[in-house]
DNA sequence: TATGAATGAGTGTTCATTCAT
DNA sequence: TATGAATGAACACTCATTCAT
């Protein structure tokens, strides 16, 4: 045990830095809050001690893995709906096709938002800004959307944001009815473009 | 001490079984899965021994509450869909109200139906059983809708109705841009109804 | 093991606080602040858990060591001091005695009393409250002695106070010269005597 | 941050290692035998290893700073009582106020002297060959005084000894009720003074 | 049956010590 | 040689579970 660590040893704390978070990031994927320092450790090939040095307490390490996992989730999102700013139904489809995969990559990460344990890692501010910031991606392409009149004129934005932003969360459910992630993202996109341009939309093959 | 609990003492073990998961609903309200037995105990005012007495293990607790919750849940949504049983506009509010009054009451629900944790409670058959079942729901609302024409034709009944679900649970991030938790529930469903009929419905006063 | 405490089990939670306290005062004799938890659970032959049901901190449990540790020396001290009131030296030769004894038995209290750790634990009033009320004992044997005429006028009763506390503290480095710890006070009486009175004293038999 | 040290890097090792004790000596001071290493290493702006380069255990840095710390004292209370051999009186007043201000200098030091720990650190005959150092310092004193009739000549000179050793210990309770060390250490010389030599003490002014 | 004290396995955290640079 | 990141053994504390009453 000793010499397979001893090869990967004294690398740059910068990469361990690294290899702590993302160790983390896994076990936060199957645990969420509940994650245990023990088990990152483990993952992330290091001692206990080691996670200590780059994050004094349990809690430092769960606010970095949350702020990395929001500021990624939100980072896709975002990309995804700015990715044809001429085309909302293209980033529409974008849109969802990522937010299913978001929601597949960081399970936990829906629960943990409404969880009240998150008030005490994170500053209560922080937490609601972060959902406004969520809700703003499908709001922004809405609106462009509604612009381009491609979108029903009646719509409440706020509403239809939560109610996109719900489906990611929710859809997971039908995954087993779905060949695939992206077949449940493409059956889901189709099924809001309807309910949001109000008309049918052109066939597709299910 | 026991002289003092002796008036209410000796009740019927399924008084005290009910005791116990009143108790333990209420702290799965606030900690949900992460229950302590000791919190239950307490809250029911009886011994932690006593809890053990109705459940031997933790887990059988956890399975009774998740239980409890879910029929609790599944029957205040289905009395709601059933309640305007020849007006799916009425029969939405009213599942949209008791849905988000639900997603209020038992907050981490949504979040565990989606826990990693849940295969080693329950059977995993079991979990998608009761997905499904919460899915049942709003797809019977859908069809009646769709066949009374008042819900547009060309909804995809799986997707719109994770469309819903999902919405009470997205929607209460905006819990603070509202009075109150109906006057959410009312310009969700509004929201909701529009989209589903894909005509504009007659103005409420927001 | 487990049948080795199986019949002293379930013993009172009376007799188990004190079991855990003496336990703990033994490691205390020995390590002072340094007490460890688990030393003090083994030596009273109790799991871990059962001395956190009794303190909820180890803080807590040296707050209590340390209050039982000095109010049974201040009481034996004072017992010894009040044990002949009309004969000053007589009440000096028994303080001297219980003194050193003291000072044997709680090998680490006059160090603790001076450590700044002390004050993490305590009310930093309190502890100053206890070193005056230590003081206070050699200072009344002092004021009668001197009203009885027989200890000298011209004393400063803090000083000499001071100096009999001082010589328990730094007498047992003459423990390996004395034949037992009752000669060595003994030895001590009878120089503080000589010093308080100003008058040879008759001679023993050293 | 290496080029930052740069400048007072690569000082002797001597100087370093004086650096270390020195570092050492300040943490002892407050912390007694409960010294941490990365506190040492801190203060003395060196890396822990660093310290590990001159010391292999941490109970070897301990024993170098008890030797360093028993050996200053020793020569300050030694100079003192030599300062002046013509003049037990005046001999008595500096060591006495050498004595208060060792105590005060290095206040874990009389704990440690007793402390179990110690014999796990040093060789036990060299703690208490250490012990009968410090007691030779009040003893030679004495010798003087009486043998220059100005001491009484009933004294156990080893008693004496103690006693005298003992209220450098002991009168840093009654600090808070003097201005200064220095006058503490006044009024304890005299006190000394009336007991040693039998006689009233010129009054000085308090 | 009901109880709460007792328990040990486990979890977070610290610290002396090592090691690659 | 000097360094600080890395480490595991050790320690405080928790919690599901048991047991004597």
């Amino acid at each position: 045990m000793a010499s397979m660590k001893g090869s990967m040893k004294r690398t740059d704390a910068v990469t361990n830095r690294a290899r702590i978070l993302q160790a983390a990031l896994a076990v936060f994927a199957e645990r969420g809050l509940d994650l245990e320092m023990n088990e990152v450790a483990a993952l992330a090939h290091l001692g206990v001690a080691t996670l200590y040095g780059h994050f004094a307490k349990r809690e430092d390490l769960l606010r970095a893995i949350l702020q990395s996992v929001i500021e990624d989730a939100l980072e896709q999102l975002r990309a995804a709906q700015t990715s044809h700013p001429d085309d909302p139904r293209a980033a529409l489809l974008a849109l969802v096709s990522t937010g299913v995969h978001v929601q597949d990559q960081y399970r936990p990460l829906s629960g943990v938002l409404r969880d009240l344990r998150l008030i005490e890692l994170m500053d209560p501010s922080y937490v609601s800004q972060v959902r406004m910031q969520f809700l703003e991606i499908p709001k922004d392409l809405l609106m462009q959307g509604m612009q381009a009149g491609i979108f029903r004129q009646d719509l409440d934005q706020n509403m239809a944001a939560v109610i996109i932003m719900g489906a990611f969360h929710s859809v997971m459910d039908l995954l087993e009815t779905s060949r695939s992630l992206d077949e449940l993202a493409e059956r889901l996109a189709h099924s809001l473009l309807i309910m949001l341009t109000g008309k049918a939309e052109p066939e597709t093959s299910w």
